[in-house]
RNA sequence: GGUGGAGUGGCCGAGAGGCGAGGCAACGGCCUGCAAAGCCGUCUACACGGGUUCGAAUCCCGUCUCCACCUCCA
């Protein structure tokens, strides 16, 4: 098959399939379509960089990057975008605490996000929008809603401008609740508001309490945007008034989901024709958070873990469903986990490697992914297909094993779990010198045991290899001989 | 109190009126000098009580337990 021909099969199979996903906003799965043809553009709410990423928040980084992977692999161009909340409440109370700028610890922040993300095989947004870099657009937002009386600035002199939720009649749509169900707001600090739900678009400065460097110029006043209105201020940027799909931990949905959305529509913006939002990890019975306290930060994980491990256990769950953490499922996970990274790596040894992108991808698969990307259903299917390239392996090379083991490795890879693939591929080599040094010890030691078991001598070939064992070296006989693993 | 979600085999975890997801563990078999890995097989579960239906884990009613959000949260 020519590439043009299999360019051709992509454009037809783009024409028939369509995407399925889960709007928390209907609540109901519908079919996508896109804003604008064969593009999609994808919006979530990154993170406040108030401290490093626990594996709560890196959980919604690859379920977001496996959502941009399929559509990729659904012949969509993706646009997405992830904001870098670096201006808030709590960062400033940071700044206090660690005597450092608030700007300072915002960064090293964003560092170690990043730092956890590539760990993890996330792509790189397409932008990644810092709040502070937009203040103009935000300021310019704030005006639209006071020009159409839905914001108002404070008459306490506070500086204050907030959104009037009563001016909203839609509010509470998204989370569907009436404004007179909720429960009045509970902190004192609702002076100057005509409603207590009423929230803060921007902030006026507090002199004296507040850094200088965190305020800004506005018609009404020194401050600094609200959190809410960030996120709506970015993704207009970004994405354009109308977009496809606004994400984010479940968390999220009230109220910053539900205030984004009525500050934008009220502003005379559509806003995202979906809404998803995946659900959180727990960790003893409560979700890991930051103020609870219950968090397992990513970087700390992958130094005791493989962060290919943590991808998988992260991916493997449907995006709806709760994770609730324990390290003996996550071990069970790897060990699943292994079966599937045996077969690559012991057909990659058998044919010499293959090409994924030549790989095709199983119907179930595919079914399963668009259905709302049911990453379980997808990769049962996967398993279906690695048992047969296990019985395809015994016979030793062939055209049907080389087919299957691009197939794995594409669908994998469409997951961002291929082990021969980036960034997994550097981790495993290893340093490279060092592998060659055990390489060349073990196949001599290898050599060794060969000849004890050519003359039936198996104690001494049991002997080498427990030997080989309590190093951490795993031999197994394989009918192509021995093939030694290391540090599993 | 309001709004959503969940309870599935020893464990993890899908499914959402009939056709046994998948993985892990265990056990038996094949393979192996023995292993390991792999393959084949076994283990037929859906919180509880009613109801609807030819048929319910799935729909309806009730009950219990748990989780999330209700202005800090991915």
């Amino acid at each position: 098959m020519s590439r043009e021909s299999v360019a051709d099969v992509r454009v037809d199979t783009l024409a028939l399939v369509t995407i399925r996903l889960y709007d928390t906003a209907t609540r109901e799965i519908r079919d996508f379509e896109p804003v604008r043809p064969g593009q999609v553009g994808i919006y979530h709410c990154g993170l406040t960089v108030q401290g490093p990423p626990h594996i709560g928040h890196i959980r919604k980084e690859v379920v977001f990057d496996v959502l941009r992977r399929w559509f990729e692999y659904r012949g969509y161009e993706v646009t997405l975008v992830a904001n870098i909340t670096d201006i808030d409440d709590r960062i400033l109370a940071k700044e206090a605490e660690e005597h450092r700028p608030w700007w300072s610890i915002a960064y090293a922040n964003e560092r170690v996000l990043h730092e956890a993300y590539t760990a993890l095989g996330c792509l790189p947004p397409t932008y990644e929008p810092r709040a502070t870099g937009h203040i103009p657009e935000m300021v310019e937002l704030i005006n639209e809603l006071i020009v159409k009386g839905h914001a108002y600035v404070a008459p306490d002199g506070s500086g204050d401008v907030y959104f009037d939720v009563r001016s909203w009649p839609a509010y509470g749509e998204l989370s569907n609740q009436r404004i007179d169900d909720m429960a009045p707001a509970a902190d004192a600090d609702s002076r100057g508001k005509r409603d207590p739900r009423d929230f803060a678009l921007w902030k006026g400065f507090k002199k004296g309490e507040e850094p200088d460097t965190a305020a800004w110029p506005a018609p009404w006043g020194l401050g600094r945007p609200g959190w809410h209105l960030e996120c709506s201020a970015m993704v207009g940027k970004y994405l354009g008034d109308e977009f496809d799909i606004h994400g984010g931990g479940l968390d999220l949905r009230f109220p910053h989901h539900e205030n984004e959305q009525a500050q934008s529509r009220a502003a005379g913006r559509p806003f995202a024709h979906f809404w998803m939002h995946n659900a959180m990890v727990n960790l003893t019975g409560e979700k890991m958070s930051k103020s609870v306290g219950n968090f397992l930060l990513v970087h700390e994980m992958v130094k005791r873990i493989r962060a290919i491990d943590l991808r998988h256990y992260l991916l493997a769950p449907h995006y709806r469903s709760i994770i609730e953490y324990s390290d003996e499922a996550l071990a069970e996970s790897s060990t699943g986990f292994r079966r599937i990274e045996g077969y690559v790596e012991r057909a990659t040894e058998v044919t010499g490697g293959v090409d994924p992108a030549e790989g095709m991808t199983c119907a179930d698969f595919e079914a399963a992914m668009d259905d709302d990307l049911g990453v379980p259903a997808a990769l049962a299917a996967l398993h279906e297909v690695v048992r047969e390239g296990n019985k395809l392996l015994t016979d030793g090379d062939s055209a049907a094993l080389r087919g299957n083991l691009a197939s794995v490795r594409r669908m994998l890879g469409l997951l961002g779990i291929d082990p021969l693939a980036e960034p997994w591929a550097d981790a495993r080599s290893g340093d490279a010198d060092l592998r060659g040094a055990v390489d060349a010890l073990v196949s001599g030691l290898a050599a060794q045991r060969e000849e004890a078991r050519a003359r039936k001598d198996f104690a001494a070939a049991d002997g080498i290899r427990d030997l080989l064992r309590e190093a951490g070296v795993e031999v197994e006989d394989t009918p192509s001989g021995p093939r030694w693993t290391v540090g599993r």
